[in-house]
DNA sequence: ACGCGTTTGTTGTTTGCCACAACGTATACC
DNA sequence: GGTATACGTTGTGGCAAACAACAAACGCGT
């Protein structure tokens, strides 16, 4: 508040306690093994503190204690080693218009079971989230006892309302105020409340700790779906906004009297670069636009046409750049397959309409984890809140998933 | 890093201490005067723990207690007030283009001296650096003893680059890649170390904390200056990206075979909304360009290009709000006199442009500091540091100024 | 094989900060 | 003027991290 970076409140004498034992726990999960030593240089605290730390990790069931994985460089004693116990997991969910997946995700982000299914064709919310479950039941299956399910979190082409998680639209899916949490939350109970993420802000959060911008602070990731959106993180957090709706790039205004875009306005970004325009350029049928990615992965060659899209896709990303001075752009769905077919031209038209300063600075790059941004963005979202409060969230966590899905 | 807000490094005991004692004078500097009551509800700490911060602010000299102050509602004995003490003060810098504004702003955010000078007509920067040291002199002559120097911040309308304050880019003034920061900081000697930002930065922090949107977390500030520039505010924080570039919303990319921008591109958004279009729609002379916001104070109706310069203006902020999800924006420069001549078109484009769920949220208004917002924001820059680390900071404070740079 | 330097884990103690409870005090309200 | 209410003050306690000293495990050189 009064500071940058400061909420106003103040700390608590347990808010040290918390705080020092989800930022351990968060370190943990990301590495999946890192070495007390390194634990204690990364958060600069007493040796016996962090042994304290993971002891009560330890205890919690969150992690194990192991010798040391072999390499290591210079003389004295060798650290033990901190893993990740996945029996902590979530369930994660990547919602699209041409499929839908589900995964169980330990601790550490593995990924120990996934399902694929198909949508229900008219995109029924109701019929979807019985989708949802009943692939949640098939990954949950095995799980072995004593796992504890921390979290829920879903993947969706939409802008979603930050309080209550609020379908606001999801034009691809033909959703208008959708109160899908509220839905899904209904069939699963007491088993976990569903998080729900706009599918761009995921795939910038998995990019930002597990993919192609691990340890960038500032990341822009473009997720080309049928519509355009993205996910911003800055200064190593998700960039929100006031209701949650940030990120809706593809809306920038881009053309003064372009073709009329889904949303009612003329000339966003979207109608240039987004599937249709592609699928346009490229000759895809109509029918395979939802699949437009799989469709360019068998282009070999860009087309005049596609190489003026792909201008368009460097002009565009230049006021990102100019305007978030990012360190890495990740481009994300179909644009995986379209930008190393456009790659000079979008560099070409960022030269020119990229400011120096900033230009200088950004790398544009393909997704560290190839299709399944979102699918690890919606687990780590899931993660989040026990990363904030390791004992809290443990506390209200489900062990016995599988028959209470089963009810 | 791991989770959303979080660095990855531990939280201290001491960092406790300090943490509470900063976010207590934040308070108290952000309010002028507030009650320990008020303080105890706001930072959600115990009465006692309250008292004992209130009592070392006053024992650093920062804060006094005063009898309450007047109107009170309800029974119970009446809280102490705690009142920010001016004698701990900075020395803010405005640098225009077509002036020099040095202020002496005391804790509180109170103006206690103000001084204002030309800018040398060749924008040389050793000789503005000397001048800014003239008027610092000016205002800290009458400076009551003991008073401490904590901070010296300055508003620059130019690209700054993080690390080390050096302008990379200044257009309006000429400059390159200009070491203003060090220049500075070699004429005020062991005084302070003066701290540079963006212009439109500062004026979104000054609004943010003192303006027209105090309590609101997510705000853009939009500074027409010569050019456009923005500073905005996400969840409370400055944006500020990889290098501290960010906001440089005025070369988003507008029109696709625009005017020529002086960045080397085509078709910025400021090439419509600058400086010299609007002087174009509205006929003010080109020796007056420098000084637009006067101009527009003598121009009561809108023409038709005048018009058009509006619809521009609400087009390129409907990208601003579907990008960035503000609740405020806040037009400030030469914008401040331009929006109420152009409010409906403004509104028309934003409601076109604008997805529905942002742009139910966002409030368009004018600076509620004034032509002032960027020296406020100079201030609270070189306040921040303070506020940070309360006893640190002060410890290399300078307790007398007045002598120090006369020599 | 052995000793040495180095690094880390462990244990017990100390320090520092906040919470809490009990009491004193100052106001509003009846 | 009595009472309820809210706040300041004081002393006590708890808790978490720092610290110091020692033990353990390794590399390295002789």
């Amino acid at each position: 508040m009064a500071t940058a970076g400061r909420s106003g409140v103040g700390t608590n004498q347990e808010d040290v306690r918390r705080h020092n034992l989800g930022t351990a726990l968060g370190h943990v999960h990301r590495a999946g093994r890192i070495s007390r030593a390194e634990l204690t240089a990364r958060m600069g605290l007493n040796r016996s503190t962090i042994a304290g730390l993971v002891a009560e990790l330890e205890s919690l069931g969150l992690a194990d204690q192991a010798k040391p994985s072999g390499t290591r460089i210079g003389a004295g004693r060798p650290s033990v080693d901190v893993k990740a116990r996945t029996g902590a997991y979530v369930l994660a969910v990547d919602l699209r218009v041409d499929g839908l997946t589900v995964a169980r995700v330990g601790l550490g982000g593995v990924v120990r079971a996934r399902a694929t299914g198909p949508v229900p064709p008219d995109h029924d919310p109701y019929a979807i989230a019985d989708s949802v479950v009943d692939l949640m039941r098939l990954v949950v299956r095995d799980v072995e006892p004593n796992a504890a399910l921390v979290g829920v979190g879903l993947g969706v082409p939409g802008i979603i309302r930050g309080d209550d998680g609020l379908v606001r639209l999801a034009p691809n899916l033909g959703w208008h105020d959708v109160p899908f949490t509220k839905i899904l939350s209904e069939r699963l109970g007491p088993i976990a409340m569903p998080v729900l993420g706009n599918d761009a802000d995921l795939g910038a959060l998995a990019e930002h700790l597990r993919g192609a911008g691990v340890g960038v602070d500032d990341l822009v990731y473009l997720s080309g779906e049928v519509g355009v959106g993205a996910g911003v993180i800055v200064g190593g957090r998700k960039l929100e906004g006031a209701g949650g709706y940030a990120g809706e790039i593809g809306h920038m205004p881009f053309l003064p009297e372009g073709k009329l875009c889904h949303c009612g306005a003329r000339g966003c970004w979207e109608t240039e670069i987004g599937a249709p325009a592609i699928a346009l350029a490229v000759g895809c049928p109509a029918e395979q636009v939802g699949a437009l990615g799989e469709f360019l992965e068998g282009v070999h060659e860009a087309t005049p046409d596609l190489r003026v899209v792909g201008r368009h896709l460097g002009r565009g990303l230049a006021g990102a750049v100019n305007l978030l001075n990012p360190r890495v752009i990740v481009l994300g769905g179909y644009l995986r397959s379209l930008f190393p077919l456009v790659r000079e031209d979008v560099d070409a038209e960022l030269q020119v309409h990229g400011l120096a300063a900033p230009r200088e600075q950004v790398l544009v790059t393909l997704p560290g984890l190839g299709g399944d941004s979102v699918l690890h963005g919606a687990a780590e979202l899931a993660f989040e809140p026990l990363l904030a409060d390791p004992v809290g969230r443990l506390a209200t966590a489900c062990l016995d998933v599988d028959s209470a899905l089963a009810g």
